[in-house]
DNA sequence: AGTGCAGTTGACTTT
DNA sequence: TAAAGTCAACTGCAC
C-alpha cells in the first residue's frame, strides 16, 4: 500500500506524485491536519477556512476516482505511524515542499522516521523550486523547461482501501482565534479553474495597467493566488493555460476573422488582442516569480525569522510606543486614507494587489518604524494566499533589510493621488470619510472637521520618512555592508543567461564605474525583472 | 523682435 | 514595485 500524503497540492489534476502511486498499487490518499502547525504565529483561521473547502473538493473528485480522502488529525509521525502499520504501508508519495520553518523541521523528523521504519518516500517536485541547488546559473531554463512539460492526467482510478476517515476538526477545535473574513475567496479547485477562465478569458484584458489600483486590480488580476498556494491549480496548468490563450490570439492576428476563440471572447480587434497579449506577458513574469522567490525560502530557510543582509539581523528597531502603532496600522486607524482603507479591506477579503501590500508593509517598516516580523506575522495570517518564500523575500525587501536591493519608501499620499483619485477605494472601506470633498479625501488632516471620527495622522510623513531614510541609508554606508551584500547577491540573484533577455544598456554618455557595472550584468533578483 | 524671467518638464542623481 | 532633489532645457508671457 502507498500513502499519497497530500500538502500544498490539493487536486488530483497534474499531480505527479498521485499518478506515480496509483501506478504502482493501492493508494491511502491523506492529509494529515496538525494541531501544532495551525499553533504557529503565521496561521489563521481564514487560512483553514479555505482549506477545508479545498479538502472537501479534494475528497470529492478522489471520491469520484474510487477512494475518497482519509482525514486524520495529529502529529504526522503518529499519523504515519498507525497508518504504516494499520496497513503495510511500504512507500509515502508527497510532493517537495518549501513552506515555513515549522513544515521544514516537521519533514526532517517525518524522513528520519521513514528511515528507521525502512518506509520509502517518494518525493517530487511541484513547482520551479529546486533542492539543494548549487548556483542560480540556469534556474530559468529549468523554470522554463519544467511548466513546458505534459500535464499529468488525473489518475483513471483508485482502488477503494479499507480505512476511515475523520471529519476535519473546526477551526476552534485547533484553537484558532475567530477570523471572519466575510469576502474571503471560496477554496477548492473548481473555484479555482473558474477564476483561471474568467481571467484569460474576460477580467485579464487589462491587467499590465490595472493590477496597481486597488480600484481596477481586484477584478483585472488573476486571482488565483490562494489556489496556487494550496495547489487547487498547478503553477504548470496556469502557464500552459495561458500560453495558450496567447497563441490563440496571435494566431487571430495573424487571421483575422478566423480567430476560433470562441463567442463569449471579448478581444473584438487587434488592439484588444494587443493589450490582451501584453497583459499575459506581464502575468507570466509574475508567475515565474512566484517560484523564483520561493527558490530564496527553500536557499536560505532563515529568511522567514532573520534579515537576507547581516547587518540588519540584530537591529533594535521598535519604538516605544510600538505595540499602539501595530495596533492602529492593523486596524486601519493610521489616519493616512489609503493605508487605512487597505488594511481594513484586507481583513475583510484576505487579499491586496501587490502594489498595495508593498505599500502597508513599507508603511509599517519605515514610517511606523516596526520591526519587520512583526508586521509580516499579521500580514501573513491576513493574506489567504500566504506563500512563505514570497512573504518573507517581500517583506524584507519592502523593509530595506536585504541589503541588495534598492530602498522604496512609499509615500501614502502620493499612491493615494495615483491610485485612487477620485477615493472611490478609500471611501468604500473608510466611511469615515465618506462627507470628504475629493480634493481632501487623500489628506482629510487639512479639514479635520468633516471627517470627526477619523483618526489623525499616526506620523508626520514627512519627519518619519526622513527620519527612517537617514537610519537605513547609515547602515548602508558602513564599511563592511557592501562586502555582505555580495554574499547575499550571489546566493540570491537571478542570472541573466546568455543575452537573451535584453537589459537597460547604460548607453555610451554613461558613466561607467567598474562595481556598478558589475553588479548591472544581473537582476539583482529581489527586483522586477 | 529679442530679452528677461518665472514656472514647468524631463532626465538624471541621491537618499 | 519609490520619491525627492538637482539641473538644464523649454515654455509662455510681459515688456
Amino acid at each position: 500500500m502507498n500513502i499519497v500524503w497530500f500538502k500544498r497540492d490539493l487536486r488530483v489534476w497534474d499531480h505527479a506524485t498521485l499518478a506515480a502511486a496509483a501506478a504502482s498499487g493501492p493508494v491511502l490518499p491523506l492529509y494529515i491536519v496538525e494541531p501544532d502547525l495551525w499553533a504557529q504565529p503565521d496561521l489563521s483561521a481564514r487560512h483553514y477556512a479555505f482549506l477545508s473547502e479545498s479538502l472537501i473538493a479534494l475528497s470529492a473528485s478522489l471520491a469520484s476516482l474510487g477512494q475518497p480522502l482519509i482525514i486524520r488529525t495529529g502529529d504526522a509521525v503518529d499519523v504515519l505511524a498507525t497508518l504504516a502499520a494499520e496497513h503495510a504501508v511500504t512507500s509515502i508519495y508527497a510532493h517537495q515542499e518549501t513552506w515555513n520553518g515549522w513544515t521544514y523541521d516537521r519533514d526532517r523528523r517525518v524522513n528520519a522516521w521513514a528511515r528507521r521504519a525502512a518506509i520509502t518516500i517518494y518525493e517530487s517536485q511541484q513547482h520551479g523550486v529546486h533542492r539543494a541547488m548549487a548556483s542560480r546559473r540556469g534556474w530559468a531554463s529549468k523554470w522554463n523547461a519544467m511548466m513546458r512539460q505534459p500535464v499529468t492526467p488525473a489518475p483513471a482510478w483508485l482502488t477503494p482501501v479499507p480505512a476511515q476517515t475523520a471529519s476535519l476538526p473546526t477551526a476552534a477545535e485547533l484553537g484558532l482565534a475567530p477570523d471572519p473574513c466575510p469576502q474571503r475567496q471560496p477554496g477548492g479547485r473548481p473555484a479555482g479553474i473558474a477564476q483561471l477562465k474568467s481571467f484569460l478569458k474576460e477580467r485579464g484584458r487589462g491587467y499590465r495597467f490595472e493590477m496597481s489600483s486597488p480600484v481596477t486590480a481586484p477584478t483585472s488580476c488573476s486571482r488565483l493566488s490562494p489556489y496556487l498556494a494550496f495547489g487547487c491549480l498547478s503553477m504548470r496548468e496556469v502557464y500552459q493555460a495561458s500560453q495558450r490563450r496567447r497563441d490563440a490570439l496571435r494566431e487571430a492576428n495573424q487571421s483575422p476573422g478566423v480567430g476560433g476563440l470562441g463567442a463569449a471572447d471579448l478581444t473584438a480587434g487587434p488592439r484588444d488582442r494587443t493589450s490582451w497579449l501584453k497583459s499575459l506577458t506581464s502575468f507570466n513574469s509574475r508567475l515565474h516569480w512566484h517560484c523564483h522567490f520561493i527558490q530564496k525560502l527553500e536557499d536560505e530557510p532563515e529568511a522567514e525569522f532573520r534579515a537576507f543582509h547581516p547587518a540588519y539581523r540584530e537591529w533594535q528597531k521598535d519604538t516605544p510606543d510600538a505595540a499602539a502603532r501595530l495596533l492602529a496600522w492593523q486596524t486601519g486607524q493610521t489616519g493616512y486614507p489609503l493605508v487605512d482603507a487597505c488594511m481594513r479591506s484586507l481583513a475583510a477579503t484576505g487579499w491586496l494587489t501587490f502594489r498595495m501590500r508593498a505599500m502597508v508593509m513599507s508603511f509599517a517598516s519605515y514610517h511606523l518604524w516596526l520591526d519587520w516580523r512583526r508586521p509580516a506575522l499579521y500580514l501573513a495570517r491576513q493574506f489567504v494566499d500566504y506563500e512563505p518564500g514570497i512573504h518573507y523575500s517581500q517583506c524584507q525587501m519592502q523593509s530595506g533589510i536585504t541589503g541588495i536591493n534598492t530602498i522604496r519608501i512609499y509615500n501614502p499620499v502620493k499612491q493615494s493621488q495615483d491610485q485612487d483619485k477620485a477615493g472611490h477605494f478609500i471611501r468604500n472601506w473608510v466611511p469615515e470619510l465618506a462627507a470628504m470633498p475629493d480634493a481632501l479625501v487623500h489628506t482629510p488632516w487639512l479639514k479635520p472637521a468633516l471627517a470627526p471620527d477619523y483618526p489623525a495622522p499616526l506620523v508626520d510623513e514627512k519627519l518619519a520618512r526622513k527620519q527612517a531614510a537617514s537610519q537605513i541609508y547609515a547602515i548602508r554606508r558602513t564599511a563592511t555592508h557592501s562586502h555582505a551584500a555580495k554574499h547575499v547577491v550571489a546566493k540570491h540573484a537571478s542570472r541573466r543567461e546568455g543575452g537573451i533577455t535584453t537589459h537597460r544598456d547604460p548607453g555610451p554618455s554613461a558613466k561607467a564605474t567598474a562595481p556598478q557595472s558589475a553588479c548591472k550584468q544581473m537582476d539583482l533578483g529581489l527586483e522586477s525583472p
